[in-house]
DNA sequence: AATAATCCTTAAGAATTTCTTAATATTTTT
DNA sequence: AAAAATATTAAGAAATTCTTAAGGATTATT
């Protein structure tokens, strides 16, 4: 995720509110350096304020719009004519007037984010997993287990979603925890253990001697093939 | 397809991203011209601005409906009373706020033809679905449960539409409010949540024991398939 | 233009479901 | 047999959803 701004304050506090929701954050203090990033980092949203020297935002968006097609947040101050902004830019996706309060950003971020993730994999097209009689259905966020629906909890839905579709590989603790709660694991082992017998309860004949969700002795999970 | 917009460069933007998708594009950059074009020329479908001269887009859509039955996406700016345009129910099928994704206007394009291609020839199409006794009725905006209409605010339809023609799949309370309200969702979630109270009343035989409208907790709502 | 009716949003607390923690038990490896 | 990794259980904490009601906004009616 990029940020762009002339002023460092801004900058840097766009830069800790998102990377409170767990992505990675360049900063760029106008509208060459951020072009020279984009070149260097892969980058899947920009903010980008308007009013900057050297290259402006109006004029940055036409730039990387012909390169790049991912998600533009424009930031402008309210005394700007937010209407001119309007009619300009097709190609920026959302704008944002300043002083703005950091959580609609935040909110903003995550709606482009989504948006372009849904159109990304199509919607309304089912994913169907079927792993020996155990099967997923991402946009339903369902799965069942010998024809039967399981219903499960939304940690478990997704240690199940991210374990069958990597089916046959093995994810640590760590892994798990990092991927699920995005957050490091700290001492939380056991959280994961306990969501890994409940999941088991829930899918397998036999909890105590599992067919689908085996563990990998010293190593973590996996999802049989 | 036609697109109307009083200003050239929206016009113009758009036009390349449709023709990029292989379609023929007409150009006006108000009502009356749409209305003379839409007489000379088969047009599928139409996006169009709100705020024009001479002709607007609301006026427009009534005009339109009158001779034709061919999908309409409104384009609206976000200063605009997007209440307006649900309550007025002018018979669009469709609207995005400006400033738009074009990836996102592409899609919506793409969804009403596939909805209106579906079966065949064109014009005056009804598309009902029917999920066990539930139905709806896309062209008359109507819904039915168990054999009785059901009286439905337009917000209410919107949620309900979305639901109903994506049955299965499950819409965290942020994609509904998006999708219907065409803005983020920033602190709104309890207002989904009183609509989908209010709908389940109307739909449901038990509301506190949905058939129809089910949650899918800690993910979102879904209708039954 | 005023009134009535309908609809939308907000707020606050209740009800429900889910998550985490901690203590203990079991299994596997060395 | 000891150490390490995983498994189990239950209870309190946390989070999500549900419900109700009131006030404001909008639309329809008189």
């Amino acid at each position: 995720m990029l940020v762009v701004d002339d002023e460092k304050e801004i900058r840097d506090a766009i830069e800790i509110y998102l990377k409170n929701e767990g992505v990675t954050v360049l900063k760029a203090k106008d509208g060459i350096e951020a072009l020279e990033l984009l070149n260097e980092h892969p980058v899947h949203l920009i903010i980008l304020d308007i009013m900057m020297p050297r290259l402006d935002g109006i004029s940055a968006t036409y730039k990387i719009r012909e390169k790049k097609n991912i998600p533009i947040i424009i930031l402008s101050a309210k005394s700007e004519d937010t209407d001119k902004i309007l009619g300009l830019q097709v190609g920026a996706d959302d704008y944002v007037t300043k002083p703005f309060n950091p959580m609609e950003l935040v909110a903003r971020v995550k709606s482009q984010l989504r948006r372009y993730v849904t159109f990304g994999t199509f919607e309304g097209i089912k994913k169907v997993i079927d792993l020996n009689g155990l099967t997923i259905d991402q946009s339903a966020k369902e799965v069942t287990a010998h024809g039967e629906p399981v219903k499960l909890t939304p940690i478990e839905y997704k240690i199940v979603e991210l374990l069958m579709t990597n089916a046959g590989r093995v994810f640590s603790i760590h892994e798990i925890y990092e991927r699920v709660w995005k957050e490091p694991c700290y001492n939380a082992e056991n959280t994961v253990a306990v969501h890994i017998r409940k999941i088991r309860e829930k899918i397998e004949i036999d909890a105590k001697n599992p067919r689908y969700l085996k563990v990998v002795w010293g190593i973590g999970y996996k999802m049989e093939k």
